[in-house]
DNA sequence: CCAAAGATCTACT
DNA sequence: GTAGATCTTTGGG
């Protein structure tokens, strides 16, 4: 019984075909799915942040296109994967007006269905503290079973890719607005957002 | 060819 | 709070 599930739709590519610093605020409240065979593994977007492509400094953008970043430019809605350190899966995707570059990094989520396993890919079965799961750029990557050889350049406005974001209209309450996180370059523009509430 | 840095996380002092 | 892990990509010689 309860509440009926709220109906959960994909989101179209023009959500995408915005400057990042709009897109990345608009994605808090979404949820990002992963299907892994028969199993489910999704969580709420609850902090982003936005790379803003050739007039970034901090953008992977930022040096022209390349083999490594080509995700940036061009089709918007895809998945950037890329591994940071030797060690950590990121995901952002691709967001940027017609003619640039840029996307947006899913920073945290809030772990929704396949709660078990995700603690299982993160190392601890039956951990499940969601800051822990799913709280950082690289938790994500694993909790999800995200990878750059799998994954890079999915598009996630269609279920086929297995990896795709949906709005169920819960949306986000209150927004706060900060510095990025775990850069140097052009580390002071207001570009992470936050979601406070639920 | 080699060196260095990187949209990070964990463990240990 | 600081260091170590680990590897891809980039920039300099």
């Amino acid at each position: 019984m309860g509440l009926p599930s709220p109906k959960r739709v994909l989101l179209r590519r023009a959500f995408f075909d915005r400057p990042p610093q709009t897109v990345a605020p608009d994605l808090l409240g979404k949820i990002l799915v992963h299907r892994i065979g028969d199993t489910i593994l999704s969580g709420r977007i609850v902090e982003t942040e936005a790379y803003l492509g050739l007039d970034d400094p901090a953008s992977h953008a930022y040096t022209g296109l390349s083999a490594a970043n080509e995700v940036l430019f061009g089709t918007t809605g895809l998945a950037h994967v890329y591994l940071i350190y030797g060690l950590h899966h990121c995901l952002s995707i691709s967001a940027h007006a017609k003619g640039h570059a840029g996307g947006v990094l899913l920073r945290a989520l809030l772990p929704m269905e396949g709660i078990d396993m995700m603690s299982r890919l993160r190392g601890k079965p039956g951990k499940t503290d969601a800051g822990w799961l799913t709280g950082g750029p690289g938790r994500i990557g694993q909790a999800l079973g995200i990878n750059r050889s799998t994954h890079n350049g999915l598009d996630v406005t269609r279920k086929a890719s297995t990896l795709w974001v949906a709005d169920d209209g819960f949306g986000c309450g209150s927004i706060s607005i900060t510095k990025r996180i775990g850069i140097t370059k052009a580390a002071d523009h207001p570009l992470r957002f936050v979601c406070q509430q639920v």
